[in-house]
RNA sequence: GCGGGCGUGGCGGAAUUGGUAGACGCCGGGGACUUAAAAUCCCCUGAUCCACGGAUCGUGCGGGUUCGAGUCCCGCCGCCCGCACCA
């Protein structure tokens, strides 16, 4: 009988709370690594604690959630932890506006986002959580970064950076913004400065050969990565100069080297400097290659600059003297800095040529006998080598190799593989992050700090007062004795990249004992990573330094795995339709809670006149289109936002919010409450009965949905569940209907597991313990296979009836029914069947 | 310029990988219940025509393969994302 609690509206305010309880206080989703039950590791990309957790936030972690509480369903040992990407800079802004110190905002904003994160659910072992700015968890990463540097992975060297001169401090390439710092605005210069490196180039082949492998990460993601590790193969080797001194190129077409016109180098090039030495019209225009704007707009229009230094350079088999350039278009950090420009065959070197008057030579054709046809175009395709001396008639793959040989046999050069992948700098002239636990000692050199002396931590009184790194104008902080002499030296001011405080916190959330970072074996327990969601902002950066610090770390015999991430999703943004009025040329936004929203068009509240109605975009601060995740909570219940984060559209695109559809999910909600209630209805008569339809649209239904959340296809998931939902609804009573809606609650329960947890207590009676901890119903295979099927009768290729038959009759019964349709019949119209295509279960195809 | 993705009703999207296009949700329309409203329930909802039985068209555009194409092939158009003077 329906328990009268089902007879009033489901309270999600008070039940999201009461269940948030209960599963903390039994420890329901605290990982236990000596489980012997099947481990699962799932994992979000934990958050930067900006302050208050957004819409994507949410997204992204109720759909780790779902699978987590699958596995969970399916007998699994889940570890589903959550942490915080503490350190960077919004902190220190706060703490130069605001006056705050950057310690006290991160950690305020933890607990407020905690809170938040907290009230929607989620099925998160709290009891593993750190902030990747506690001293316990950075002092670990200097011990790492420690065991990188005796392993020679860490190396120090003078490399140029962004300098902000304002802010005095270094920029990363995306906070430069047409060629200004972000925040200052101030112009950027270049400055040579002694930095922190790691070796990433050191597995770039196998950084590169691993992606293969990664069958469980999106296409699209691998191809930015190996674009990005940027691997080419082509010829090193020195060209003779006039002037007596040798310069070294790189090519990656050998094969064309009978094309080689000129020969150019960078602005910045030694050969350059030299000429610039003493000629003032070279410095002058090496002067504007360096004023050259870098934005991508700038760098598409640029036209194609050179200087004639007059020194000639001695081709390496016709012996022609090429005339050397200062070229604009060159780049100092990639090869050598100088190339053999063949116009033929390359657009950058064609356009130079065109300009300067250079020969353009054809030295690859389609075949032998096109040896002449005219060049309007840089020609980079495949083929066979002409006006090539030696090489006439050689394949383009064979020259190459042809060309390396007779250049290495004559020592002036070799076969070279270039990547476009950098080592990766992890110096920061800044407070908030990990200290490098080094010294400098006038005597002994560049100290590491000993392991014992860990973690060197960060200075708490700290003067915000002055742009600038506060560690270097600390009056204490940095004066220490040296480890290994005693006498007096100066720590290290700069901080790690913060990309390194992500670079291994999943290691630490699979095992955290106090001394040491992480315990290999436990590690193993849960590592790789089943599935890891995020972002697909993080496709390169992130995810290649987490793929390379795991595997500096498995060098290091730390750990025994290579690849930190099986599976990876990245997932899409969440958006809405903007509000504003154009006042001139200033657009005034409005946010969706000022604006009533009707089918026709959108008002302000405030003064009933009409707003426009911009497009449907990434939730932005800026363009006010946000909704706050809290708010919506109170209004509709956790559950019901977990349930349109997950519906409509597929995870991997972009999900537009809207009003109507959170209120659609609310009602579905109470829908699905009232048909817990259910259970039993009818009374003991309807119990006899039985309804193998709905049974057969029950077990199929399971089926349907494991294969949708193996798949985090969570939208076609939700669709079955309101497919199943409406058929329960429309059947009679019966034991089959009771028992459709006990499985009922099973199902949603991941993805609403307030409702299902209060419904399954009542239902229960508490005897079962908590759904979170219940199993995935089973199913019955026999159900599966339906024993009626509609076949659809085409005549001409066109749907003209549909038969209702049971399942697997004859070819020759179905084309008898079929022909004997009445509505087939009056198609066919007396026309000759000169054929009948029959698919068994699936439809009949009759041709005229 | 290079690389990748996508194009299906008013909207978000389904479609067993060549086999009944538009599942499911949202919006909209009509109705029931109610003094009224909310809540709830039922029906309709791709376009055009219609004798109300149905017919024709329809998955960005143009071709093709096939008994059959949203799905495969060729050629276009449009949008989105990433990288970008990488030799």
């Amino acid at each position: 009988m329906t328990d009268s609690r089902f007879n009033v509206r489901f309270d999600a305010g008070q039940a999201d709370c009461r269940w948030q309880k209960a599963w903390e206080e039994v420890r329901c989703f605290e990982a236990d690594s000596t489980s012997d039950k099947p481990k699962s590791y799932v994992l979000e990309m934990f958050p930067y604690p900006s302050g208050r957790i957004h819409i994507g936030h949410v997204r992204n972690y109720t759909m780790g959630d779902v699978l987590a509480r699958y596995k969970a369903m399916r007998g699994h040992e889940v570890l589903h932890p959550m942490g915080w990407d503490a350190f960077g800079m919004p902190a220190e802004n706060a703490a130069m506006e605001k006056g705050v110190h950057p310690a006290g905002w991160t950690y305020d904003n933890i607990a407020t986002m905690k809170g938040q994160l907290k009230q929607l659910g989620f099925a998160l072992d709290w009891s593993r959580e750190f902030a990747t700015c506690d001293p316990e968890y950075y002092g670990h990463e200097q011990a790492l970064f420690l065991d990188l540097y005796e392993a020679g992975l860490v190396y120090r060297r003078t490399s140029a950076v962004n300098w902000d001169p304002v802010d005095q401090t270094v920029l990363a390439n995306e906070q430069v913004v047409d060629g200004r710092g972000w925040r200052s605005g101030a112009l950027v210069e270049k400055r040579n400065l002694n930095q922190w490196f790691l070796k990433i180039t050191h597995f770039a082949q196998d950084l590169l050969d691993g992606l293969g492998d990664l069958e469980g990460w999106p296409e699209k993601v691998r191809l930015m990565q190996e674009n990005w590790i940027g691997k080419s193969t082509g010829l090193q080797f020195a060209f003779d100069l006039s002037n007596g001194e040798k310069l070294d190129v790189y090519t990656t077409r050998p094969d064309t080297i009978f094309g080689a016109s000129f020969v150019a180098v960078a602005a910045d090039h030694p050969l350059a400097q030299g000429v610039a030495d003493g000629n003032a019209e070279a410095q002058a225009f090496i002067e504007k290659c360096r004023e050259g704007g870098t934005t991508a707009a700038e760098l598409e229009t640029a036209e194609k600059l050179g200087f004639d230094t007059g020194i000639t350079a001695k081709h390496p088999f016709s012996g022609a003297d090429l005339p050397v350039y200062i070229a604009n278009f060159v780049l100092m950090d990639y090869g050598t800095g100088a190339i053999m420009a063949v116009p033929g065959h390359d657009q950058r070197d064609f356009d130079f040529a065109t300009k300067y008057g250079l020969p353009i030579t054809r030295v690859i054709a389609a075949n032998a006998d096109e040896a002449d046809a005219p060049l309007t175009e840089a020609e980079a395709g495949d083929g066979v080598c002409v006006n090539s001396d030696f090489l006439n008639g050689v394949s383009v793959a064979d020259a190459k190799a042809e060309v390396i040989k007779r250049i290495e046999a004559a020592g002036s050069g070799e076969g070279k593989t270039v990547w476009r992948l950098r080592d990766w700098g992890v110096s920061r002239q800044r407070y908030w992050g990990t200290p490098i636990p080094f010294v400098h000692c006038g005597a002994c050199g560049v100290v590491p700090v000993p392991k014992d002396q860990l973690p060197v931590k960060l200075p708490e009184d700290v003067d915000f007062s002055t742009p600038g790194n506060p560690l270097l104008r600390h009056p204490t902080w940095k004066h220490v004795d040296c480890p290994k002499c005693g006498g007096k030296a100066e720590r290290e001011t700069d901080t790690l990249d913060t990309f390194v405080n992500s670079s291994w916190y999943f290691l630490r959330f699979a095992s955290q004992p106090a001394d040491k970072p992480f315990d290999a074996a436990e590690v193993a327990q849960w590592m790789p990573v089943e599935q890891y969601i995020g972002g697909i902002e993080h496709a390169i950066l992130h995810l290649l330094y987490a793929r390379f610090w795991t595997r500096a770390l498995a060098h290091c015999g730390l750990v025994d795995v290579q690849e930190p991430f099986a599976s990876l999703f990245t997932q899409g943004m969440v958006t809405h339709e903007t509000y504003s009025r154009k006042d001139g040329a200033r657009e005034t936004y409005f946010t969706p809670a000022e604006v009533d929203r009707s089918s026709d068009g959108a008002v302000l509240k405030a003064d009933g006149e009409a707003v426009d109605i911009g497009k449907v975009i990434k939730m932005s601060k800026s363009k006010k289109n946000v909704v706050d995740p809290e708010d919506i909570i109170a209004d509709y219940g956790a559950d019901a936002v977990r349930w349109f984060m997950l519906s409509d559209s597929p995870p991997e695109r972009d999900l537009p919010w809207s009003e109507a559809g959170i209120e659609g999910c609310g009602r579905f909600v109470q829908r699905l409450w009232r048909l817990f209630g259910q259970i039993g209805a009818g009374g003991a008569g309807a119990d006899a009965n039985q309804d193998v339809a709905l049974e057969r649209r029950l077990h199929q239904t399971i089926a349907a949905m494991a294969e949708d959340f193996e798949a985090l296809a969570f939208n076609k998931a939700v669709a079955r569940i309101y497919e199943l939902t409406s058929a329960i609804e429309k059947a009679e009573y019966s034991a089959s209907r009771s028992e459709a809606i006990r499985k009922l609650q099973l199902l949603v329960a991941p993805m609403m597991p307030h409702l299902a947890e209060e419904a399954w207590a009542i239902n229960t009676h508490g005897q079962f313990g908590l759904i979170a901890e219940a199993a995935w119903p089973d199913v019955d295979e026999a159900m599966l296979v339906e024993d009626e099927v509609t076949i659809a009768v085409q005549h001409k290729g066109k749907l003209r009836d549909t038969l209702t038959v049971a399942k697997g009759l004859p070819k020759e019964e179905l084309e008898a029914l079929a022909l004997s349709s009445e509505k087939v019949q009056r198609s066919i119209d007396g026309a000759e069947v000169r054929k009948v295509i029959v698919v068994p279960d699936r439809l009949v195809n009759i041709v005229t």
